[in-house]
DNA sequence: GTTTATTATTAAGAAATGCTAAATATAAGG
DNA sequence: CCTTATATTTAGCATTTCTTAATAATAAAC
């Protein structure tokens, strides 16, 4: 019975404060394990091991009950500081647990994050004012990385053309691209389309135009290139080339766009993506059901 | 795996808490758990039982290694306050071990307080400025009671006539009680002692003069009573009566009285006073050698 | 006084908790 | 593929902590 280690601390746990906090509150210590719910035994045994723990003799008899002793007083009121910091921790953990409140790091392409889901995002966000939501937007390659890295917990992105094993990735929406061309060309034949403005390489809007493309035959020759949709249709209405767009960032502005054919060239699928190795979060689980317009 | 009876707090333990804290501030668990002097075994099973009993996932998986979560931020902060209360707590309890802190209630009657030991109570409390000294004088019988009722911690009185049970009694020094008369008997013969002026009903040293006089064939009428030694000497100066007194209180002021006799009628033994059931506290124990005389 | 009721502690066995050591993943680097 | 480093799981053992039952101590009642 010494020390085994390095006594650096004593091995104090809450139960063992709770008892010395009911013994002190209580008259006799058969009243303090009533209200503990458990034997006087245990009670007993519990304080004599918090006793011999801290080093010091807290009670003495007095007639057939026991008293605190003054030195007790300290540790009483160390008891009671710490009984207390755990009832708050418990109380936030459990508003954790139930997403009422919480973290959530959430990265989002900006189509999602201005036009498709803007509104839930905002609602959401009203509803749950405890959850601390950050929103990161930025195009799908790096909203991924941050994800991977651990900087981002939940992304919106377009569908990657391969996932990493550690990600879960859900499709949620799908969304047609257009082609949309300068005014003077609006109506001319398919072989002399283009030269093209678009995403920059690396991007994935960008890889599946050119798939797409590719799979009609149409050459795809890009001489200007933004990550904002905005500066592409800026640049089409300037005539400096072709693009391929989702309506929803082509119309925008004063002076919408208007494809050369209501047919979709082809669609991009966006997905929601989380680290498998990350649990559910409830706060989380609760976004995912706004973004999927799953509301309980 | 349910709430027994009524889960009201997590029983969580101090050690669980450092071992939180040394998988926080370490790049690897097998780094922590050789910081903490256990088996990474040891501390995987610890954190997930942490993990359990707060009831949210604090780490998740970061290549070969683990990181925390941005939720368990909450969680950090409150096991480092409550590691460095605990912290604060043995320090504490160690300084009250050695003696060099604490709190001690002595009661003590005048003549210990103000002649006998004065200058080694106030070199015990220059010694020990951290010891909470807490000095009660009266007279005997009120220290005793109050020491019974657990008021006071250590008491200097007069030997009682029968000592309770629950008290530890050690003479500590012998006092002899001189007699004393009015200037104008002094040289009278023992036949017209008296009359008396001495301390009140219930005194202990009343008890002991009474005694002794008694045991001469003495009458001891008293006509004038006070538990001021110095209200008795006055008395006798100004012829009210005679009266005993252990010299150190008859020779106070600038017209010390003069015994009638240089041989004490009796002598009153000095004893301290503390109760069996309190444990020995050790800042107690070196003022009582300071009282005894004894200095290690 | 003696008895009775209440309280606290101790003893003994059962349940739980926590540890080590060995075996089994999992990830990174040749 | 193999090796190394890390983390977890499993199994067995030791410790801790509980409950029940017996004992001790005390105050109150008779």
């Amino acid at each position: 019975m010494s020390d085994k280690k390095e006594m650096l601390l004593p091995n104090l746990s809450v139960q063992q404060l709770e008892y010395l906090l009911a013994a002190a509150s209580n008259k006799t210590r058969a009243a303090a394990a009533q209200q503990l719910g458990v034997t006087p035994s245990a009670l007993t045994q519990g304080l004599t091991e918090l006793e011999r723990r801290v080093g010091l003799t807290l009670f003495e008899r007095k007639g057939r009950s026991t008293v605190l002793r003054p030195q007790a007083k300290e540790v009483l009121e160390y008891a009671r500081r710490v009984v207390a910091e755990t009832k708050d921790l418990t109380y936030w953990a459990q508003a954790q647990r139930e997403g009422t409140s919480g973290q959530i790091r959430f990265g989002a392409i900006d189509a999602i994050a201005v036009h498709h889901r803007a509104s839930e995002i905002r609602e959401f966000h009203e509803s749950f004012p405890n959850v601390d939501l950050r929103l990161t937007v930025a195009p799908s390659g790096p909203l991924l990385e941050a994800l991977l890295e651990g900087s981002l917990d939940l992304v919106a992105c377009v569908e990657p053309e391969v996932v990493s094993e550690d990600l879960i990735s859900e499709v949620f929406l799908e969304e047609p691209l257009l082609i949309y061309a300068p005014k003077e060309k609006t109506t001319k034949a398919n072989q002399n389309w283009g030269p093209w403005v678009s995403f920059p390489q690396g991007s994935h809007t960008r890889r599946i135009i050119a798939s797409a493309l590719a799979a009609l035959g149409v050459s795809y020759e890009v001489t200007a290139e933004s990550n904002q949709p905005e500066v592409l249709a800026e640049m089409v209405r300037l005539g400096l080339g072709w693009t391929v767009l989702p309506p929803a960032q082509a119309n925008t502005g004063i002076d919408p766009l208007i494809p050369i054919k209501k047919k979709p060239l082809t669609k991009r699928r966006l997905v929601l993506i989380r680290r498998s190795s990350a649990p559910l979060d409830p706060a989380m689980q609760t976004l995912v059901n706004y973004l999927k317009k799953i509301e309980p």
